[in-house]
RNA sequence: GCCGCAAUAGCUCAGUCGGUAGAGCACGUCAUUCGUAAUGACGGGGUCACAGGUUCGAAUCCUGUUUGCGGCACCA
């Protein structure tokens, strides 16, 4: 017991039998338990000594369990509503639940306060859950008879040797892995079915079309409540919603995927390329490949072969409306969806050294890719966006220095922008892929032991392996980050390339004199810029900081008396080179405090009458009522030092 | 690309049973000179996303297309 109190049981007891033999009561309030560490059914046999702790429903292990159930009574409501219905899986996820379906006709909108109903109706009769094990020929058997055959496969799809469990909530049942609470009732009210959407099975666009609905439960309503609260708050910071709201871009029907950036969101825009440009200083070399380059070296790059579906391709207007006339020349250039190709080039023009190693290359590349128009989400995924490139060009022994230095710069740079947490996970080997495994062997070799190291050195860094997901040339990293409402969104990235120096022999002069193919690391720290700026845009709820914001301060007037010294006031921010306006319109300080505060600039500086009598400004900050009233000087030597770059500010 | 939903003024939205378009904000003009989140009056502004169809008549019903939103799939 967590208490350390011992219990002498019999073999074979159940922890409802523990928990009763200590006390009805206990039993009564226990919906599960975790034995030995793992969460288990109160059904679950003791059969030898064990640590035992109850679970009640308001416990912190409880919520996967209420989820997971409700997730069960979703499936028993479609299925009475909807007789024929085939179930498939429902798992738990971070903050609920869902459940794919086969079912012919989709899910309305108005199905879903349907189904709640219904699921209430069963939540109610607090049928318990009761577990089976089948052998798997009876559940095949059962399920097949049943005409559920997604089942069926999921019966053929256990490991052998583990058990075939079946959970019933009265007169329903499903295959699952449980474990489950003692009975539907301890599920109670606080659940919400959230939205439904199309999906596929097993994840897979080539199999069968399937229906989800995706719900949340809770211990108890308040907390459901606060979530939805939460959600609602969080959609209030999207950066679409931001974007207009601060002036920065828009988008448009004749541009679908591309950004018009507006002079505000330019401002900005530009403070990040400067910044990026300033950390890069010291160990790239800024360089700019042609946006157009002919197919045949897409080929030779291997990116037509792979990626052409995803390629905006080129050709003369003339020779794309006569397609078969002789005379136009029908040659046909890529937009490059990728700098590395460019670099490479820029590599092999002249013979390199050993001495030369490791050679960066960075660019400020604008790339296109034709993403499917499904995944165009605002600024976070584009048609046309601006990486923060570069390539590496080292020998094998400078490779695991190298990825160690691209993360102290990741790293360094995301402190800057005032992210808390990241999420870094190795992408390893794709069943579709270039190289020997050897050669992956030792590159998944090296950067295991560089997330080994970055865990251990970076508390903000959280670390996960993502099985199979590398690209088709070479294991990577993906610095995710996330935006308002938790979506995960790949930012950084670090990646290793067997493909394309072999591909076009890119070398260079070893010590001994031979000719040596260089290791390529491909890697990006904000990855597109566009991107990260919806992600800062969303981090900050548009409150961007003061050095990054695209005005940083407005001069206003509360009487037309104070429009000369307001004129001074901007004339002399304006020269210590911030991005200043001056709002001498003859509306009330109200209404323009309103309306600046609104488009979210960060620090209003207002003059009237007595500031320009004394010199002084009176400042007031974005999300604050205070007011400070200074001298004009003392307020330009502190925005002045306010709205230096960070990394300047360091020096 | 797939499933669902949506598109009306610059923005947010209303528009009932199919009868010919409306509000607030924004914008313009005028008045107002005001001390920290909306001053008042007046005015301009619409191919109701686009293309077909049904109908005496379509913002409204049907079909297709485009774009967006939420997921799915994809993401070099």
């Amino acid at each position: 017991m967590p208490d350390g109190a011992k219990r002498p049981i019999k073999p074979g007891t159940s922890g409802a039998d523990v928990a009763k033999a200590i006390s009805p009561s206990l039993l009564k309030r226990t919906v599960a338990m975790v034995l030995n560490g793992t969460l288990s059914d109160l059904a679950e046999p003791i059969n030898a000594d064990a640590t035992i702790k109850f679970v009640t429903r308001t416990d912190p292990e409880a919520l996967e369990l209420i989820r997971h159930d409700t997730a069960h009574v979703l499936a028993e409501a479609v299925q009475d509503l909807w007789p024929g219905t085939q179930v498939t899986i429902g798992p738990v996820i971070e903050n609920g639940f869902f459940y794919d379906f086969a079912k012919a006709e989709p899910f309305t909108p108005e199905d879903l306060p349907r189904i709640e109903k219904r699921m209430s109706e069963i939540i109610a009769k607090n049928a318990p859950f009761t577990r089976q094990v089948w052998s798997r020929d009876k559940a095949k058997a059962y399920f097949k008879e049943k005409g559920e055959l997604f089942k069926v496969e999921l019966v053929d799809a256990i490991p052998p040797g583990e058990d075939v469990k079946i959970y019933n909530q009265g007169a329903w049942l499903d295959l699952c892995r449980g474990p489950h609470m003692a009975s539907t009732g301890a599920i109670g009210k606080a659940f919400k079915l959230t939205r439904h959407s199309g999906s596929y099975w097993r994840g897979d666009a080539q199999g069968k079309p399937l229906q989800r609905i995706y719900g949340t439960a809770f211990a108890d309503e308040k907390d459901l409540a606060a979530y939805l609260k939460q959600i609602e708050e969080a959609e209030k910071r999207d950066h679409r919603k931001i974007g207009r709201e601060m002036d920065l871009f828009h988008f448009q029907e004749e541009g679908p995927g591309v950004v018009f950036w507006h002079a505000k969101g330019w401002a900005t825009f530009q403070q990040l390329i400067a910044y990026m440009r300033r950390r890069l200083a010291e160990d790239y070399q800024e360089v700019q490949g042609p946006q157009l380059l002919d197919k045949s070296l897409w080929e030779t790059s291997g990116h037509w072969g792979w990626y052409s579906d995803n390629m905006f391709a080129v050709k003369s207007a003339t020779a794309f409306m006569n397609p078969n006339d002789d005379t136009a020349e029908q040659r046909v250039f890529a937009l490059k969806p990728m700098n590395c190709p460019g670099h490479v080039q820029i590599f092999k023009h002249g013979l390199k050294s050993y001495r030369d190693l490791p050679l960066r290359l960075a660019e400020f590349g604008c790339v296109h890719r034709y993403e499917p128009s499904g995944a165009l989400h605002g600024l976070m995924r584009v048609r046309g966006f601006t990486q923060d490139d570069a390539h590496i060009f080292c020998t094998e022994e400078q490779l695991e220095a190298e990825c160690l230095k691209i993360n102290d710069l990741m790293m360094s740079v995301y402190k800057d922008f005032g992210f808390k947490e990241v999420v870094v996970k190795l992408a390893t080997r794709p069943a579709k892929r270039v190289g020997t495994d050897a050669m992956w062997d030792h590159a998944e070799g090296i950067l295991r032991k560089v997330l080994g190291k970055m865990a251990a050195e970076d508390s903000r860094i959280k670390t996960g392996i993502n099985e199979g997901e590398g690209t088709f040339y070479g294991p990577k990293f993906e610095y995710t980050l996330r935006d308002a409402i938790g979506r995960e969104w790949q930012c950084g990235t670090t990646q290793v390339d067997f493909n394309l120096p072999e591909r076009f022999g890119a070398f260079y002069i070893a010590a001994d004199g031979e000719k040596k193919q260089p290791v390529m690391v491909h890697r990006a720290i904000c990855g597109s810029l566009e991107r990260f700026l919806g992600i800062l845009l969303e981090d900050c709820a548009g409150h961007l900081p003061l050095w990054i914001a695209p005005v940083q301060a407005v001069v206003t007037t509360i009487v037309s008396d104070a429009d000369a010294y307001a004129k001074q006031v901007h004339a002399k921010l304006k020269k210590l080179g911030l991005r200043t306006e001056i709002d001498l319109r003859n509306e009330k300080i109200n209404y323009k405090v309103r309306e600046h505060s609104l488009a979210k600039v960060p620090v209003m500086l207002v003059v009237g009458k007595r500031e320009a009598e004394e010199g002084k400004v009176s400042v007031r900050r974005l999300g604050s009522q205070e007011q400070t009233v200074m001298t004009l000087e003392e307020a330009l030597t502190m925005l002045k030092s306010e709205a230096m770059p960070p990394d300047l500010a360091r020096e």
